[in-house]
DNA sequence: AGTCTTTTTGAAAGCGCTTGCAAAGTTTAG
DNA sequence: CTAAACTTTGCAAGCGCTTTCAAAAAGACT
C-alpha cells in the first residue's frame, strides 16, 4: 500500500468563520502518522482491530498535533450527536435546577453534552422544546414530569429514546423512572397522623402537574389507611411557589376551618405557608405542624427547619442519566425507582389537646 | 437551465442510526420545487436574491415536506453552530439557576441553543468546561464570574467571543458586564448605618470568588464613608451556602464580639445566619438586623422576610444574552451594567440603644 | 513453495448543507 | 438589433468524519 498523501489533504482550506484557531483535522493526523484517515478513525473509535504499531504512531500524532475530533463532523457522518436533551419544567425551581446540574455532570462523564430547555408545564411549550431538541439531533431526551399524553410520548420515542421521570409509559424505547411521589406523600401524612393529628390540611400543587396529583393521592391514601375522613375543605390550591403557599394558607385560615397540621405539596409552598402562619401569630410547630415535599437544601435552614419528604436528588439524577445512556446505546435499562424517605426536623410536633 | 434531478439525489440512502424518522433533506425540497439545492439554501438563508416565483415554490415545498434544516450539517458546512456555551459556577445556586433559565429563553429566541457546564469555582474545572464547549464548536461563550486570569481570557477570546459577568477585561472580542457587586454591597451597608448601626458584622463568601471580594469592598467603602473603623473581628468567612452562614454566625457569636447588624455576602448565608441567631434566642430584627445579597425569590418568604440587595436576574440574563448575540454577529455591544437596588423588608430595624 | 483463509488497511462514497465560480438569462445601452 | 453589464441559478467542491468494499498483507495448511 502506498503511503502517499491523500489528494484531499492538499486542497486549499477555505477560510473558516471568525478567527477560529487553526483546527487540526483527522487527515492531518493521518498524514503525520503515515496511515490513512480511515485507520485513524478506527483507532480513535475502536471500531476495528489495527496493528499495534500503527496505534502507537497515531496516538503519538494525536498527542503531537493536539488533535481533538470535531463533534459536528462526527455527528453528521455518524448519525449521532453525543448530546442529550433535557426538558425540565421549571429550571427556576431549586429542585429541578439541582437535578439538572447533577445530570449534566453524570452525562458529561459518559461523554454526552446536555441541551436543556424549559417547558413550563405547558403542553405546547413542551412540544416546542422537544421539536427544538429533535432538530438539534440529540441522541435521546429526558423528560422530567412530562405533561404530554401517553400516545404522543410513544410516538415520540420512535424519533429518540426517552427517559421519563414521574410518569409511567411502557414502550421499548422508553424508560420510566418512578420518583415515589405517592408513597412519599403517604409517608408524610402518616407521620402527621402518628403524631396525633387528625385534621391535616393539604396545600396542593397545580392540578395539571401529574406529580401534584400523585402527592394528593398519597395524602388521601394515608387518611384512608387510618380511617380519617377526607375533606375537600382542607385542600387548598397552591402552585408550588412560596407565594402560592402563602396565599393558600391565608385562604385556608380565612375559611375558619380548623386543623392542626398542614402538608404542602412541595417545600416552597410549605415555606410560604409558614410565613402566613407566622404573620397570623400562629407558631410552628406549637400551634400548627408543617410538612413539605422535596427536601431542598435550604429546607434545613428555614425557621424552624422543615420536616419534609426527602428524595435524593443525586440518586434521581444519576439514575436518570444512566438509564438514558443505556437506552441510547441500545441496552434495556432495568426498571428503577428512587425511594422517598422522611426528614424529620422541627416544623412538626405531637398534637396538643 | 435544465431542471433535472441532481445526480446525488438518486443515490441510495444509507440506513441512519436508530429508527430516526425519515429526514427530509434540502435536496428533496429542491427536487420538489424544481430548483437546485443551492437555490433552496439561498432562499432559506436569504444569502442572495432569487426570483420571486421560485421563492414561492420553495416555500411551498418546504411547507409540504415539513422540511427542517439539519443544524449539524449546517454547522459543518457553514462553520457556525448556532449554539453558545455558558459556564456557570454553581447551578445548584438558585441565583445562577434562574439566570441560566432566563438566558436560555433569550438565546432560544435568537435561534441559539445553550450548552451549559458547571465550573464550581475552580480554575481547572473551568478550563475543562471551556475546552469542552470549544470542542463542541460553540459560537460564543458566556462566563459567569470567571476565575481565570485575564491573560488567559484574552487568549481564549481568539477562539470564541466572550461575555463576562462580574469581571472586566478589555478586548474587542470580549464584552464585560458589570453586575454592581461593590456598589450594591455599599448600598446595603449604608442602609444599616443609616439605621443607626455601627457595629456591623460581615459574613464573607469564599475568598477565591471575585464577586465575594467585591462585596466586601463595598462594605468597607460604606464604613469608610461614615468614618466607622473597619474591624477584622467582625468579618467571618462563609461559603455562600446556608450551612456556611449558619456556621459563620455561630463562630461570630462565640467570639463574644458585639454587633447589632450583620451583612451577609449572599441570601443563603443570611438565611443560615438567621437560623443560628434564632437558635441562640436572638430575634431578628429586634436584637440583630440582617441583610443579604441577591434577592432570591425565596428571600421574600423567609421568617422574617429578608432585606437584601436586589439585582434583576432577568435584566442581567437578557443583557448578557443580547451582548453575546451581538458579539457573535460581529457587532460591538455597547457597554452595559445592571444597577443593584435595595429591597427593604423585615429583617432590619433601627438600632435600639 | 503454493493455496486458501483471515486480518488489516486504504480508497472513496457519503452525511446535508453552504458557497465560489461560471454559465444562462435579463436588462440596458449604443 | 447587437454588445455590454447585470442578475439569477446551477454545478461541484468542500466542511471533517465514518463506513463500506475490495485489495493487500499476514497466517494457516498441504
Amino acid at each position: 500500500m502506498k503511503k502517499k498523501t491523500t489528494s484531499r489533504s492538499s486542497r486549499k482550506r477555505r477560510v473558516t468563520a471568525a478567527s477560529q484557531v487553526l483546527a487540526v483535522t483527522l487527515e492531518m493526523v493521518a498524514t503525520e502518522a503515515g496511515v490513512s484517515p480511515s485507520t485513524v478513525s478506527r483507532i480513535l473509535n475502536g471500531t476495528a482491530r489495527v496493528r499495534e504499531s500503527k496505534v502507537r504512531a497515531v496516538n503519538a500524532a494525536v498527542a503531537k498535533l493536539q488533535f481533538r475530533p470535531n463533534p459536528v463532523a462526527r455527528s453528521l457522518a455518524g448519525g449521532k450527536s453525543m448530546s442529550v436533551g433535557v426538558v425540565i419544567q421549571a429550571i427556576e425551581s431549586p429542585f429541578y435546577a439541582e437535578t439538572l446540574a447533577t445530570m449534566e455532570k453524570a452525562l458529561f462523564r459518559a461523554g454526552y453534552s446536555v441541551l436543556f430547555v424549559s417547558g413550563h408545564w405547558r403542553e405546547d411549550d413542551e412540544r416546542r422544546c422537544i421539536e427544538h431538541l429533535l432538530s438539534r439531533r440529540v441522541d435521546g431526551i429526558i423528560l422530567m414530569t412530562s405533561c404530554l399524553p401517553e400516545q404522543e410520548l410513544i410516538q415520540l420515542s420512535r424519533s429518540a429514546p426517552l427517559v421519563l421521570t414521574g410518569r409511567h409509559v411502557a414502550s421499548d424505547r422508553i424508560c420510566s423512572l418512578d420518583v415515589d411521589n405517592s408513597p412519599g406523600a403517604r409517608l408524610a401524612a402518616e407521620y402527621l397522623i402518628g403524631q396525633g393529628h387528625q385534621r391535616i390540611a393539604f396545600i396542593a400543587g397545580p392540578v395539571e402537574h401529574p406529580d401534584s396529583t400523585q402527592r394528593l393521592d398519597g395524602y388521601k391514601a394515608a387518611l384512608a389507611g387510618s380511617h380519617i375522613p377526607f375533606s375537600r375543605k382542607l385542600v387548598v390550591a397552591g402552585d408550588y411557589t412560596d407565594a402560592g403557599g402563602y396565599a393558600a394558607m391565608n385562604r385556608l385560615l380565612d375559611t375558619g376551618e380548623s386543623f392542626t397540621a398542614v402538608f404542602a405539596a412541595n417545600d416552597q409552598s410549605a415555606c410560604g405557608a409558614m410565613l402566613a402562619l407566622h404573620r397570623r401569630g400562629l407558631e410552628v410547630p406549637r400551634d400548627i405542624s408543617v410538612v413539605g415535599f422535596d427536601d431542598l437544601p435550604s429546607s434545613s435552614f428555614t425557621i424552624p427547619p422543615l420536616t419534609t419528604v426527602h428524595r435524593s436528588i443525586n440518586e434521581i439524577a444519576v439514575t436518570t442519566a444512566e438509564a438514558m445512556v443505556e437506552l441510547i446505546e441500545g441496552r434495556t435499562p432495568a426498571p428503577r425507582a428512587t425511594p422517598a424517605t422522611l426528614a424529620i426536623r422541627e416544623s412538626t410536633a405531637r398534637r396538643r389537646d
